[in-house]
DNA sequence: TTCCGTGCAAAAGCTTTGCATATTG
DNA sequence: CAATATGCAAAGCTTTTGCACGGAA
């Protein structure tokens, strides 16, 4: 049986069981000390990435220069708050059905997608108009 | 009558007279370097963020970490093979149409979208089978 | 003893900025 | 002279990696 991993456990439980998505290293990092698991980064780095290599989790990019993880789940897009900040999940695909086309239109054999929204949350979309 | 400049005059016609999406800073000063234009990075970079204010050109994300740059034009998305890096266009807009229902859905008030496919273009695709 | 997890510190890869110089109107 | 462009070098940010230590099997 391999060593337990406290950080590892932690990260898992804490990204893997909550409905928020689009967690960066640096809020696992804040989240962890919050339930007072102290954790360099690069230990959380590493846990993160050794979920997502087993599939626990799954990384994402918002284009933000930011890596993000996520409990792995259905697919589904994203939309991100371009005044807080906050992750949404879109269910559903959008573009599945137009894989054909877009690949006749390109050339490429398509592998994958990722759609990405951005917008205001209910919280901000008030305040800025 | 505001000063010339080379180089941001060249990183126009570059970018924006070409058919090539997603210049990275790097590719765009080597497209330069072989023009007989040498320019340094930062002379690039000041030189797209200069021009994408202007509204000559527009930066782009693919989420590799690296800002992209490609002329302004029609609405489109972006697909990328993942076996040499290629940039290429997807015309039109795939979820347009699909915003109402994701401000349902999500409850965010979408102002903006990104569609990323990735896949092997045609040189790529045949030799990873 | 042999792994594996972790912290600390440092390297890396890009982007961005500061500063001094040069060039144009 | 005043304003802008440019090069060079260095700062910043986040992600990664190297090393050494310590605990578990």
């Amino acid at each position: 049986m391999p060593r337990p991993s406290a950080i590892r456990n932690s990260i898992a439980e804490l990204v893997s069981r909550s409905d928020r998505h689009g967690w960066t290293i640096e809020e696992v990092s804040a989240a962890l000390e919050q339930r007072g698991v102290r954790a360099d980064t690069s230990s959380v780095f590493r846990g993160l990435v050794r979920l997502a290599d087993d599939g626990v989790i799954e990384a994402l990019e918002l284009g933000d220069g930011r890596v993000r993880y996520e409990a792995r789940a259905e697919h589904h897009e994203h939309i991100s708050c371009s005044s807080c900040g906050t992750v949404g999940a879109v269910p559903g695909c959008l573009v599945e059905q137009a894989i054909p086309s877009v690949e006749g239109a390109t050339g490429f054999r398509v592998t994958g997608h990722r759609v990405h929204f951005t917008g205001l949350c209910v919280q901000c979309a008030p305040a800025a108009g």
